[in-house]
DNA sequence: CGAACCTCTCAGAGCGCTCTGAGAAAGCGG
DNA sequence: CCGCTTTCTCAGAGCGCTCTGAGAGGTTCG
């Protein structure tokens, strides 16, 4: 079997072959560091940089989902979107689009199942949606953490944006929640504030590290607030998020 | 089966090869030293001093893992990471990288899995973080000893960078760590001074053995404090860790 | 026995890391 | 347009880490 970054079993097909993903973008570094997070996942990527050899290649790898950026030098998303469907019916469509497009013509394809992720993004952004995706396309009894993450007292609904710790009710700001799902993806792991930074914010934001302790700082405030604290600095390493041993 | 420095069976490729690393760096000496670390893991290396050797290296090398200086001559790490991909899709990469550059465009790889080290680095790092990228890549399975160190009752959890000594939680500091990861590394075997100056410390550091005897008396405090030692000093020749006999 | 050397400990300076608090900028809704 | 939330910036306090230097004890050897 094999596994991904934090030794869980990877997400894989029915017949235990990886899921296979194809991301579509002209910017090669950006696909370059998308595909690089999905491969992460145990997952097997595949890269496009036009709609043309997008659905090539969809036609051949047969990808249980496609990343797709809607604004693509030779046509538009929804063309390709259509020829994807006839190329592999019942493939998942994670969409990336200008913020200022969204309102445009994206609102209507939520409907069909598939769903969308405003540049610039953030790289958990993007995996988490594509777990839901996959979830929701029949895939949920194949993964092998459901939509709740645990760590020690502390309980994330993913899809609810709810957050617990000993059964109370704990609120976040969205850069809260994207941070502190990072760290419970990643339980007993020391995570450095580079690698918290690469994935918890923007591929295109300029701040640097501090911003990573603020952040911390806040989420310490919520979530050790007067318990035993579960976020741990490891001084000249990074972060790291433990069940608290009592 | 092959064997490394310290008598354990080497880390190696299912087919039971020595794993295959590219070194790549424009300083031949740096990139002479790297190797020869390397190599003592009993691994097998090759070395390139531009980026577009670099590809052609690791298209007839099928490398597991490239040890990648981001400065190149010829082209930025970007585009050699990208193309490096398209010869070897699964292959890990370890960056190294200015201090000062770490932020600006480092930005964006750890998130791949990929992971980096700042220059100047200790050899102890690297090797380190090549393991840890091996491991995660999926070669869990392969390695003679898992994520955890053990040494009699002594205990360190790499990944979450945890000590215990008879189940007692050790608090170290980054330096601290480092010196006590090498000596685990190497139980039984007398590590003179020089070796462990070479080792843990940055390739550049100055300053005198010293240091060393001052970290040992750091780590004796902690690791040994009051308990049966483990640390102990040979005279003229360096220091050796060993299970306490009991 | 005495000198030279090795080793360990202690005290302290410098410095970088970590966190806090205040507040500015940007976005959103009423 | 105003107020609220979210996000980011800035300055500074505190403290732990790292290394240096001095000196004491132990060992070796002439």
């Amino acid at each position: 079997m094999n596994t991904t970054r934090s030794g869980r079993p990877a997400l894989t097909r029915p017949d235990g072959t990886p899921l296979r993903i194809l991301v579509v973008d002209d910017d090669p570094d950006l696909a370059e560091v998308l595909s690089g997070a999905l491969r992460y996942e145990g997952w097997q990527v595949r890269t496009a940089g036009d709609g043309a050899s997008a659905v090539a290649e969809a036609g051949e790898l047969q990808p249980d989902a496609v990343v797709l950026d809607v604004m693509l030098p030779d046509t538009d998303g929804f063309a390709v979107l259509r020829r994807l469907h006839t190329v592999q019916p019942d493939v998942c469509v994670l969409f990336l689009t200008a913020r200022d497009a969204v309102e445009d013509r994206i609102a209507g394809i939520t409907a069909g199942g598939d769903d969308y992720v405003t540049k610039p993004f953030s790289l958990e952004e993007v995996v988490a949606r594509l777990r839901g995706l996959l979830r929701r396309a029949g895939m949920a009894r194949l993964l092998d953490d459901g939509p709740r993450l645990t760590v020690g007292d502390l309980v994330m609904d993913e899809e609810a944006r709810e957050v617990t710790r000993a059964g109370e009710l704990i609120e976040l700001s969205p850069t809260e929640f994207e941070l502190l799902r990072f760290l419970m993806r990643n339980p007993r792991r020391v995570l450095s504030k580079a690698q918290i930074l690469d994935r918890v914010w923007s591929y295109d934001f300029g701040g640097r590290a501090h911003v990573v302790e603020l952040y911390i700082s806040y989420l310490r405030k919520k979530v050790d607030a007067g318990r035993e604290p579960m976020i741990h600095t490891v001084r000249g390493a990074g972060y790291v998020l433990k069940p608290a041993t009592r």
